[in-house]
Formats: structure tokens, sequence, C-alpha cells
DNA sequence: GTGCAAGTGCAATCGTAATGCATGTAAGGT
DNA sequence: ACCTTACATGCATTACGATTGCACTTGCAC
């Protein structure tokens, strides 16, 4: 019998098993929630969202620890208390670190390619450690 | 009686009181503590040292909280899910909160005051909106 | 199909943050 | 200096996100 319903489960079956983990309902629909949502959530929205599936809270924050740390998803911390996560990955794997702007208000996470410590800064940085991530937080024009 | 004893409290009541506060012995120590340590440190960090005291962890906890609402300790959020407080800022004149390396190995925060964007990326972030808060992480030298 | 390790559901647990209430104390008025 | 009282504190308790233990289920390799 073909498949009659062409949904978008098999290539995102596919990134699961990539990780190493099994692509089990939970998982591909927190995958096929999280890219439709388009920014950040929280345990809890996904939790809500899959609970109408019968999916149980520890099953989420299980499945986007463990995807998080499979690479698959990026967990962010936006300032308040709550864990975010977001498709990782994608064309930004270039592995260059480059400095990331969230929004502490609306979770939107973008990339900065072009931003830059000044030459003194990256060198008084040394006296600390390597730095490996360059985070700035602020509010988005977005959210004014 | 002149004082024996030249403590450092007094100009540190003024502070408290100038907020609207009372200055009272556990905040005194709160802020002598915090302004020894230098960086930002944990209610957990500051409710142990002054456990020694017989200052009660929801003493510490309601008066960082109440210090930092009332403009004298910033608190902020550097990526764990710890809030951190700090000295607030007061001369500074580049307004907004000096950076934060934050080591990802061992939790350890230090202050970057010097630290500063090229004037180019400044520029470039103000595209993305207002930038509250620079954070770098990474390992720190005696993690390396 | 069958076997097994990975995944899941449910309940219990943990750690940080916050709060309710009786008592204690700083600060201003007398 | 004493009194008064509103603010602070101590202790217990609560709230809540995050995590874990364990028995049952299921994806998937064979």
């Amino acid at each position: 019998m073909a498949k009659s319903k062409p949904d978008q489960s098999e290539p995102l079956k596919a990134v699961i098993r990539d990780a190493g983990l099994r692509a089990t309902p939970a998982r591909i629909a927190t995958l096929m929630l999280i890219h439709r949502a388009g920014s950040p959530l929280t345990h809890a929205e996904v939790a809500e969202e899959l609970r109408s599936l019968g999916v149980d809270k520890a099953t989420v924050f299980r499945n986007l620890n463990d995807m998080a740390t499979a690479g698959i998803l990026r967990r962010t911390e936006l300032g308040d208390h709550v864990w975010r996560f977001e498709l990782a990955g994608k064309e930004d794997g270039h592995g260059s670190a480059h400095p990331h702007f969230v929004c502490v208000d609306c979770g939107t996470v973008s990339c900065m390619d072009e931003i830059k410590l000044t030459a003194g800064s990256m060198r008084l940085s040394q006296e600390f450690g390597e730095v490996t991530e360059i985070l700035l937080r602020g509010h988005c024009n977005n959210c004014g």
C-alpha cells in the first residue's frame, strides 16, 4: 500500500536517527512543533502542545534535553529562569563561533557574524580564558 | 567617646538608607560581602557566608531582591539557572552593565570592565536592537 | 516475527525561588 | 533616653520548573 498521506516526518526521522536517537512519535512531533514555531519554545510550551497527543511532561523534558545534547536542538536561557529550545545545526554548522543576539522579550535569536570585539578587548579576554561564545542580550527592534 | 573601631559599615548604611531601606546587620554584611567578592555572587553563596552570622536563607534572598529593586544591586542571569548579584553600576559612564566572562566548566564569573565591541560592531548591533548585556563564555585559565 | 535496548508514563523527588505569620528591631517622634 | 510602629527577620511552608526511579512499552535490528 502506498502511503496516501505525504507527511514531513520522514526527513525528521532521518535527522533524529543521524543523531543516534530513535525516531519516536513524541520526538517527531516535538521537532515538527519547534520547526513550525520559528522561535525558541519552553519545556512547558512543548509539553502543553503535545499533551493532547498523550505525551507525558517528563518525556518532553527528556526528549528536549536529549536532542539538545545530541546537537539537534539548542538550549538557551533568556533571562527568565526557563530553558528554551530551538532548532540547532542548520546552516550555522561552520564551526566558527559567531556572536548571537538574544531578545529577552520575544526570545528571537539572531546571528551576528560581523560583530567583533576590539583588538585590545580580545587580548584582555585572554587573561580570563579562552572565549568560545559571545552573547549579546537586549531588546530587539520588534519588541522595542 | 571616639569610636575605637573604624569599620566600613557607616558609608554602607548611608547607601542602604538612601535607597529607602533600613540599615540592618544582614544587609550591611551582604553589601560588604559582595563588595569584597568583586564578581557576581549567587544567593546561595551569600546565604552560605552569612549563615555563620545567624542570618536566614530567606532573609538573604529577600534582601538581595529588595536591594536589587532599590537599585543598590544588579540582578543578572548568566546562562545557568541561578540569579547572581553584584553592586549596581554607580558612576558607569557608558551606561550599560559591564560584560561578564562565564567559565562553562567551573561556573566562575568574572567581570570584564574593559571589554568593548568595535565601533562598527556597536553600530551593527543597533540594527538588531538595544543591547543591554554582553556575555562571553568559554574555558577559564584555571580549567583550560 | 522475535529480542532487547531505548523510550515512555506515572509518581515521587530535588533545588531554587517565594511567601505567611509571629516575633524582633531600626528609626523617628516625644 | 524611651516609646512606638512599621519594616525586617526567622522559621516553616509553599510554588514550580526540572529531574529521576522504575515498571511497562515500543522502535528497529536481526
